[in-house]
DNA sequence: TAGATTGTTAATCGATTAACAATC
DNA sequence: TAGATTGTTAATCGATTAACAATC
């Protein structure tokens, strides 16, 4: 049982968006109090079918028993949430701001320490009682703490600096806002989220729809 | 060339999320005066082979020729930006002010119109110049104006309410922030975006590499 | 012209779906 | 026990990659 550690290969990127799903939806049926949780109930929740749910969990190894605090406690080892992440964002604008104020973050262990900014005015300044504190200091203070993720909510133009220098001190995930495609490589992981690419799909979409009905 | 509108069958996922890539990457190529693009570029830029961006224009009915105006000009269609979209914010909170403040979105023609929350106390104040209404407001705004995008940043138990209310109000898009998973119809299409998620799967991609290395 | 690049078909690869014996 | 559900293998389907003649 477990994913065999000979076994190198990643799973795949829809297999690994799908996961959060999973859990988000059996956190929810539990809340609900409910006593057990099929594999047709999860794919409906989440738009799948059950042959599918079943599927990933086989290649994730497979889970014991499908009560809701089981699948909870196993989905939760294999997001790897059973340990704290420590986060910092940079960028003290709008969307530093909205994030900072997730407080859902923390009941799955993400908590965030710092925040960075450029405006000096901000130095000493808090957001949602976060220090914010000035970007030159970023590399000190990743160096005298544990940070497990960055989160950059920068423009594009400083992004990859971050990442270097997020990679030199060790951290090991980077949370990216900014529109570039930053790459994940053999000593950090990336997740781009990308905004206005989301809009744009959205759009593209309306869009097809639209020509199919001239 | 183009779409044929007998064919009916929607492009894969997977390509509806790489045509704002290329489309932004080819927008700072021609913004940085590059005269031509080919295919190789482009994809080293996204991060996917030369293959799959020929594949993929073929797919979506070609282009006349790599000219950055041209592809920039091919891709505004497909993507449907060539018409204006007017949008609408639901809940005055960090994220929804964080997206009224993406000043980006307004070169691609997207528009955001009012801002809408439950929070009486906001009433007839603006956020970066858009007016505040009131929720209660909602259907009677959207009924006397032209909206083409509903995007909901509220909590998660009111976000099937508005989804509702856009429907009958000939909304025909939704850009759904709230962490439930709504579902596109013959009326409108869903883009959700679900920022924990992303966060989970960031945290999942650190946790297998991390496994593998024991 | 020669070299590079595209458009398009075919081959491969991987993900989803189906099937069904084993288990609950 | 009978009915439903799971775990797992096999079949199918679709997306990516490769190949290469036609074009730039």
């Amino acid at each position: 049982m477990g994913i065999n550690p000979q076994d190198k290969k990643a799973l795949s990127d829809a297999l690994a968006r799908r996961l959060p799903a999973y859990y988000r939806h059996v956190c929810i049926m539990l809340a609900e109090g409910k006593q057990t949780i099929t594999s047709s109930e999860l794919a409906k929740k989440v738009g799948n079918t059950s042959a599918q749910v079943r599927q990933d969990f086989f290649t994730c190894g497979g889970v014991e028993n499908y009560h809701p605090d089981t699948l909870k406690d196993w989905l939760s080892g294999l997001l790897g949430i059973k340990k704290e992440h420590h986060m910092v964002v940079i960028g003290a604008g709008n969307l530093g701001r909205a994030i900072i104020s997730f407080k859902d973050f923390n009941t799955d262990g993400f908590f965030i320490d710092a925040v960075f900014d450029n405006n000096l005015m901000l130095d000493g300044m808090q957001i949602c009682g976060i220090p914010i504190l000035p970007a030159t200091s970023l590399e000190d203070y990743l160096s005298a703490n544990k940070v497990d993720i960055v989160v950059i909510t920068t423009p594009a133009s400083v992004a990859e600096e971050i990442l270097e220098k997020s990679v030199k001190c060790g951290v090991k995930g980077i949370w990216n806002f900014a529109p570039v495609d930053l790459r994940s490589n053999e000593n950090i992981e990336v997740q781009n989220v990308h905004l206005s690419d989301s809009l744009l799909t959205l759009s593209f979409r309306m869009n097809e729809k639209n020509n199919w009905k001239e």
